[in-house]
RNA sequence: GGGUCGGUUGUGGAGCGGUCAAACACUGGAGACUGUAAAUCUCCCGGCUUUAUGCCUUCACAGGUUCGAAUCCUGUCCGGCCCA
C-alpha cells in the first residue's frame, strides 16, 4: 500500500483519459489509497457498511470498484469508535476497494421530522431512547476519519422540492460556513492526528437547487476552499428530470474541469447517462438495490429503431409466475445465467431472501454494466449516440411486455 | 345414543339485538421507490355501477320471537371434543 502511494505521488489525483468533443462527457481515473476508480462510475450504496443482501466479495466480482457508506448510520451503530478499533471500515466490512462516505448531510434532509438545523450543526433526536445529539461539521469529519474512507464529504444542508430561492440561498451560505469548519478539521486530523486512512480526501458539495446564480455562487464557494473533488447535491429530491439537469448544468461550468465530480443520489439509468453528458464522473443511488428488494428489475431493451435502451419489470406480478425465461437474456449475472423470472417471482412472493439477493445482484450488474458501456462509448467516440438514444422504454402500466 | 362447543367474505378469526358488507391478520391483485428511519410503503380484495357519506346480496339451512336478528328461540344439516 505504501509503495503504491509513493509510486503514485507524482500522479495527479484525477486523470482525464478521454474527452468527448462537443460535450462535457469524459472518462478518467481517480487514484485512491485503495485503488483506482475508472470513471464514469457507479457506487453501490452500503449505508450501514453492507450492500444489503450481498457480500463484499460478490459485488467486487460483479465489477463494483467503489462503494458508499454513511456517516450518520455508522455513527449510531456500531459507532465510529468501534470501527476505528476494527482497523477502519475497509477491514470491518472486508471491502478492499475505495470507500466513499456521505457526511450525514442527506439525513439532515430525510429525517426532517426528527432534527433541528442549528449553526453549530444538526440536532438529531433519536426515537430509541429520546437522546439528542449534535452532528456538527467537525463531528462528521471526525467520524469519517475514524471510518477511514477514501473520499469523505463535508456536512451540508439543503431544502427539498419544490425549490425556493430564499431557502436555497440560506442553505448554500450555511453549507459554506460548515465547509470552512470541515476543511479545518480535516486538515487538523490529517496533519496532527492518527487517521485510519492518511490518503483520505475531502470533497466539497455544491448546493443551490436549480437556481443558476446560487449554483454558481455555491460552486465558487467550494472552489475557494481548495477541494480536490466536488459533489453536486440537493438533487433527486422529487424534482423533475429537467430541473435536475438544470441544477447540474449550472454547477459544472464553475468547477475545475480537472476535478472529479460526483452527482449525489442519482439516479435512474437515464439520469446517469444524461448527467455524464453534463460532465459528472461518479454516481450513487439506492435505486438498483432498493428496487431489487422490492421486485423491480432493470433489463436491456431495444427501441423501435434498434437503439440500445432499457426497461423495468416487476417480477412479483402474476404475469411472471410461469415465465420460464431469464430476467434478461442478454445479462451475464448469476441470476440471469442460472434462474428464471418464474423462480424469482416465486421467491419474492414467498418472502425468500434468495429472491432479494438474486434481484440485487442483477440490478447492480445492470448498473455496473451500464457504466462500462458508457466508458466504452466515450472511449470509442459514440457517446453522443448513447446520450441521444438511451432511455427507459418500459411500456405503460398494465400492458404486457411479452 | 347423550352432552357440549361451534359453523361469518380465499384462509384464520372479531362481532353476540339496531351505528354490520362485516374489525384485524394472512393470502391474492395493483402501484410507488433517486447521497436507504425503506427485505419498505400505499391502494384494492362479495356483486354492480356514475368507484360514491351509492345500490344490491349476505353471516350453514328452514322457521320463529321482535319495530328491528349474524347476534335470541326451535328444528335440520355439518364439524370438534367429552360420556356411553
Amino acid at each position: 500500500m505504501t509503495e503504491n502511494l509513493e509510486n503514485k505521488s507524482e500522479e495527479k489525483y484525477f486523470e482525464i483519459t478521454k474527452k468527448v468533443r462537443g460535450s462535457r462527457a469524459r472518462t478518467g481515473v481517480i487514484h485512491t489509497a485503495h485503488g483506482d476508480v475508472l470513471t464514469p462510475q457507479f457506487l453501490p450504496i452500503g449505508t450501514k457498511g453492507t450492500i444489503k443482501t450481498v457480500t463484499s466479495e460478490e459485488i467486487k466480482f460483479w465489477g463494483a470498484t467503489m462503494v458508499l457508506a454513511n456517516t450518520y448510520h455508522l455513527w449510531q451503530r456500531p459507532g465510529d469508535a468501534l470501527i476505528y478499533k476494527a482497523g477502519g471500515l475497509h477491514k470491518f466490512m472486508n471491502w478492499k476497494g475505495p470507500i466513499f462516505t456521505d457526511s450525514g448531510g442527506f439525513q439532515v434532509f430525510s429525517l426532517a421530522k426528527m432534527r433541528k438545523v442549528l449553526e453549530a450543526g444538526v440536532l438529531f433526536q433519536f426515537d430509541m431512547d429520546g437522546k439528542q445529539e449534535i452532528l456538527s461539521p467537525e463531528k462528521s469529519i471526525d467520524i469519517q476519519a475514524n471510518l477511514g474512507s477514501d473520499i469523505c464529504l463535508i456536512l451540508d444542508d439543503f431544502p427539498g422540492f419544490p425549490f425556493e430561492h430564499k431557502r436555497s440561498k440560506e442553505s448554500i451560505e450555511l453549507t459554506k460556513r460548515w465547509a470552512e469548519r470541515a476543511v479545518a478539521e480535516h486538515k487538523r486530523i490529517i496533519d496532527d492526528g492518527d487517521p485510519v486512512n492518511p490518503g483520505q480526501k475531502l470533497w466539497g458539495i455544491v448546493q443551490g437547487a436549480s437556481f443558476e446564480d446560487l449554483r454558481k455562487q455555491s460552486a465558487e464557494n467550494m472552489v475557494e476552499l481548495g477541494f480536490q473533488g466536488f459533489a453536486i447535491g440537493g438533487v433527486a429530491v422529487g424534482e423533475p428530470h429537467e430541473e435536475m439537469m438544470k441544477a447540474v448544468s449550472y454547477a459544472i461550468p464553475h468547477l475545475p474541469e480537472e476535478a472529479p465530480k460526483h452527482l449525489l443520489g442519482v439516479g435512474t439509468p437515464y439520469d446517469i447517462v444524461q448527467a455524464v453528458g453534463q460532465g459528472c464522473d461518479t454516481f450513487d443511488c439506492v435505486i438498483p438495490t432498493r428496487e431489487a428488494r422490492h421486485g423491480r428489475l432493470y433489463i436491456s431493451a431495444r427501441d423501435e429503431n434498434g437503439k440500445e435502451c432499457y426497461e423495468t419489470i416487476d417480477v412479483r406480478l402474476a404475469k411472471y409466475a410461469e415465465d420460464f425465461t431469464p430476467v434478461d437474456p442478454t445479462c451475464n449475472c448469476y441470476a440471469c445465467v442460472n434462474h428464471t423470472r418464474a423462480y424469482l417471482n416465486h421467491l419474492m412472493k414467498s418472502g425468500e431472501n434468495l429472491g432479494e439477493r438474486l434481484a440485487t445482484m442483477h440490478n447492480l450488474r445492470f448498473y455496473l454494466n451500464l457504466m462500462d458501456k458508457i466508458r466504452t462509448a466515450v472511449q470509442y467516440d459514440y457517446f453522443d449516440d448513447m446520450l441521444r438514444d438511451f432511455r427507459d422504454i418500459t411500456p405503460p402500466k398494465g400492458q404486457n411486455t411479452e
